[in-house]
RNA sequence: GCCGCCAUCGUCUAGGGGACUAGGACGCCGCCCUCUCACGGCGGAAACCGGGGUUCGAAUCCCCGUGGCGGUACCA
């Protein structure tokens, strides 16, 4: 599926050669869930790709062999599929590629741009503790261990980034890092570098965290002589209490999102408004609208709270811009549960999550409820008369339809002049569902049907 | 500790030297609508981290401080 989405052959007038030809890639290291931030990242990443006609590469960094997992690849692939984010080429596997990794590693030990050394963690620690921030660490070069490359001891590397512009990463403050293991697999700073350059990865798209690990990966294209990509390094994501989004935030993870009932439309929309915004400050903005207007260029520099309450919010407007179809359908597989077109149309406007909808509308299919204290308030002897009358209007209503039955419930209201509408329609109510939460009454008991209605009215009043 | 990034309402943001009495959205508060819960409508409270500079003029540019965050792995 390379080349521009379906029905997209536009291109952006500013957009010159360069663009046409981006290539991006999302490339998650499979340690777990893909965890919201994540999500954002492979969201951004696609939005330029497919804004730009580019191309998206998914790459799997799975060179840390002791966390990644099959099962964990899974994961991260159903979570894009879930969110409805395709890829142009991959998954790759970044562990595939190690024939490649060891060639150019050969040919930097070769050339004397990197070098073996058996200094630890700590013999670095113990070297920059003597030294101070003034000198970094430079091994001497030894037949065994791991392999280092080599930073030059004078001048600097500036990372150029879309979002941040230049930062200055002075090589006297840089120690040579580790690029492969003393068995020789190599690292990520490596690896990466490696694999962007290969797959002649244009623009890198990733998380802040990554700032200062740039200067090195770019050291590693020198190194080879390849020409760096350009990088854009998104701020991080936080939770409500600025401290590093996990699960008792609501959802850290894609799964956790889709467990709770938001739609990926809706979910793609709040993360492009986390830590971005449209020139316009528009907040509702569909998918499509989005790959036309994202500019990783206006992406904000620092950090965001991630909202589980405006989410809600968010989530609630595109469900009721769904059509009835959609919705029910989206219902049913999330509940399991089928034959609910109707108790959807009447509950489409009073829930924010698809979670929401069994709460409030199981009781039409699983029976009442049992709320104690709103039998205790509502179906109590002074409410009695009003459920008798209504009871009576109901049984030979022609037709038992939503209109009908207003204007016959409304009759009994009117019956009594101190009766207000609510001392005859939450008794039924609660009749109906067993609490004093529902959707609208008429509408409930037109989906029950004067059938199980009067069933549910005479039980209460049995029971009253 | 060292290296680096960042800083507008509680939150997400608009703003990019004069259009700022700082706009929008979520949330919050009040009112309206109303059969419950919601939806919806109307209104309100709510921010330029602090201090110096530059300038006729600074939320916007510079410096310092403070705070938050990231990195500092033979993890990614």
């Amino acid at each position: 599926m390379a080349g521009p989405p379906a029905g997209e052959t536009w291109v952006p007038m500013s957009m010159g050669l360069e663009s046409y030809l981006m290539r991006v890639r999302f490339a998650p290291s499979p340690t777990g869930a893909l965890h919201i931030g994540g999500a954002r990242t492979a969201l951004y990443n696609w939005l330029m790709a497919r804004g730009n006609a580019g191309t998206l590469v998914l790459r799997i960094e799975d060179t840390d062999k002791e966390r990644s997992t099959p099962e964990n690849v899974e994961q991260i692939l159903d979570a894009l599929k879930w969110l409805e984010l395709d890829y142009d080429e991959g998954p790759i596997s970044q562990l595939s590629r190690t024939d490649r990794h060891q060639e150019l590693l050969q040919r930097l030990l070769a050339e004397g741009k990197a070098y073996r050394s058996t200094a630890t963690g700590d013999d670095v620690k113990a070297y920059k503790s003597k030294h101070g921030a003034d000198k970094g660490f430079r091994g001497a070069a030894q037949d065994e261990g791991a392999v280092r490359l080599r930073v030059p001891d004078e001048g600097s590397t500036t990372v150029h980034d879309i979002i941040r512009g230049d930062t200055v990463f002075q090589h006297v403050h840089m120690d040579d890092p580790v690029i492969a293991r003393a068995d020789g697999s190599v690292l990520y700073n490596f690896a990466v570098a490696v694999d962007d350059m290969d797959a002649e990865i244009t623009h890198v798209v990733r998380g802040e965290d990554h700032l200062s690990n740039t200067p090195k990966q770019l050291l590693v294209y020198e190194a080879i002589g390849a020409t760096a990509p350009l990088f854009a390094h998104l701020p991080l994501l936080h939770g409500p209490d600025g401290k590093k989004l996990s699960k008792r935030h609501g959802a850290a993870s894609v799964q956790e999102l889709r467990d709770a009932g938001f739609l990926p439309a809706a979910v793609r929309n709040y993360l492009a408004l986390l830590g971005w915004g449209a020139a316009d400050d528009q907040t509702i903005i569909s998918t499509h609208e989005l790959v036309a207007q994202f500019d990783v260029a206006r992406v904000q520099k620092n950090p965001a709270q991630f909202d589980v309450k405006k989410l809600t919010w968010l989530n609630g407007q595109y469900v009721r811009a769904m059509d009835v179809d959609a919705l029910t359908a989206a219902l049913e597989a999330f509940t399991g549960r089928t034959g609910l077109r109707e108790a959807v149309a009447i509950s489409q406007e009073k829930i924010g999550t698809l979670a929401d909808f069994w709460p409030l509308a199981g009781f039409l299919f699983d029976g009442p409820a049992d709320d104690p204290a709103a039998r205790a308030k509502w179906l109590d002897d002074g409410h009695r008369s009003a459920l008798v009358q209504a009871r009576e209007a109901l049984a030979h209503l022609e037709p038992f339809e939503v209109g009908a039955i207003e204007l016959a419930l409304r009759e009994v209201v009117e019956a009594d002049p101190e009766r207000k509408p609510k001392d005859v329609f939450q008794p039924i109510r609660v009749a109906l569902a067993g609490t004093t939460i529902s959707p609208g009454i008429f509408e409930s008991l037109a989906v029950l049907g004067r059938e199980e209605s009067l069933r549910r009215l005479d039980a209460a009043l049995a029971t009253s």
